[in-house]
DNA sequence: GTGTCAATTGACACAATGTAAAGTTATCGG
DNA sequence: CCGATAACTTTACATTGTGTCAATTGACAC
């Protein structure tokens, strides 16, 4: 583990990146063809990462890092009232989606044959479950959330309308900028849950 | 394509169905599987389709003709409203997609890979949207459509709140019925469509 | 110089898809 | 009853990708 070695696996890590959010990356992308791009050979990845399944989550939280996932966070956390920090968490959501679309979907498809791929998938959109929850509270002690919800439905519904299918459909298949997407999931998300 | 030919040829059909609705089944299903579950070699099962995409596209049109699926869209179209047709199609696809959600998610996985998957699941949705799309032009004329949409981004967002993710997650993963689900996206359909 | 450690190289086991060829069985026309 | 045909079985094999293993190289530290 010393400097060499974590030369390598950042190396390792930003090809897998680079691999899976070059256009055509969500699955078909090799174990040989990281190596290549990460410019060692197909072992060396494999002293790092044991699978496929454990370098895919490792990508995650490297671009977790890189993307300074946890300052996003919390300007979320700073919002003034209930409605800005849902507002806030869809623009957080709406920015932040792009740049995890490559691995998320590789890890979407592995989650179906790979066990730990599946757990650290549900581990992620635990945390996002998790934000949204604490948006729907903030609303709910201010009184602002309609009558016909409570915390848990209405999360489940918030939840849901933030999920990368969603997005993938509304960007990369109708079109929508993603400017439009933050703005109208914003919007419907306050309409459909909100006073 | 005498007799035996077709016998087998649904037992196959209706193994692979077997083997993707049942719990744990989405991937992992090989063709071994299916060959064992219709009682037939694994070979037989290349005599009659000849790749596994193929037969995954077969199944959803084996599972469309079984459960009515033109007869249930009439239903729809017969509807007196704008309104009463967004809510009749959220019920129709409400109560469709539990029936096909194990071979609707294997084809979902295979477009990963696969082309003629990608071309098929496309070609699916695209099916659902034209459906969504009808419904809201149906509103349009009535004049009953929210100002803030139009045609195409309504259509967009109503198709995107059917999509079998959103379904999945709310009732496998947030535990609603069916019934619930049917019920609470009609309602927030409505209301995030309709004046 | 020698030991250590990361990386390379090449070989292999394994699982799954898909192909190919030879043999079996049932049925049907004569 | 015979022989042809078509579907199915059996066995073998090619291919692709994952993951394992062992021997070797090369650099750097002591």
């Amino acid at each position: 583990m010393s400097r060499e070695n974590n030369e390598t696996r950042q190396k390792v890590l930003q090809a897998t990146v680079d691999a899976l959010t070059a256009p055509g990356g969500g699955d078909g992308v090799r174990m040989s063809d990281i190596a290549k791009i990460a410019g060692v050979s197909r072992q060396a990845v494999y002293l790092h990462f044991a699978s496929r399944t454990e370098l895919l989550v490792a990508a995650t939280r490297f671009l977790d890092e890189k993307l300074d996932l946890d300052g996003r966070l919390r300007v979320v956390r700073e919002a003034g009232s209930g409605k800005d920090r849902l507002i806030r968490y869809v623009h957080f959501w709406a920015e932040y989606i792009p740049n995890i679309y490559g691995v998320a979907s590789a890890l979407m498809v592995a989650r179906n044959t790979d066990e730990a791929a599946h757990a650290a998938w549900d581990d992620r959109m635990s945390a996002l479950r998790s934000g949204c929850e604490a948006a729907v509270a903030a609303c709910l002690e201010e009184n602002i959330l309609a009558p016909e919800w409570d915390l848990e439905t209405a999360t489940d519904v918030f939840w849901s309308m933030l999920l990368v299918p969603i997005w993938e459909n509304l960007t990369l298949k109708c079109g929508w900028t993603n400017e439009l997407y933050k703005e109208r999931i914003s919007v419907m998300v306050v309409t459909a849950l909100l006073k």
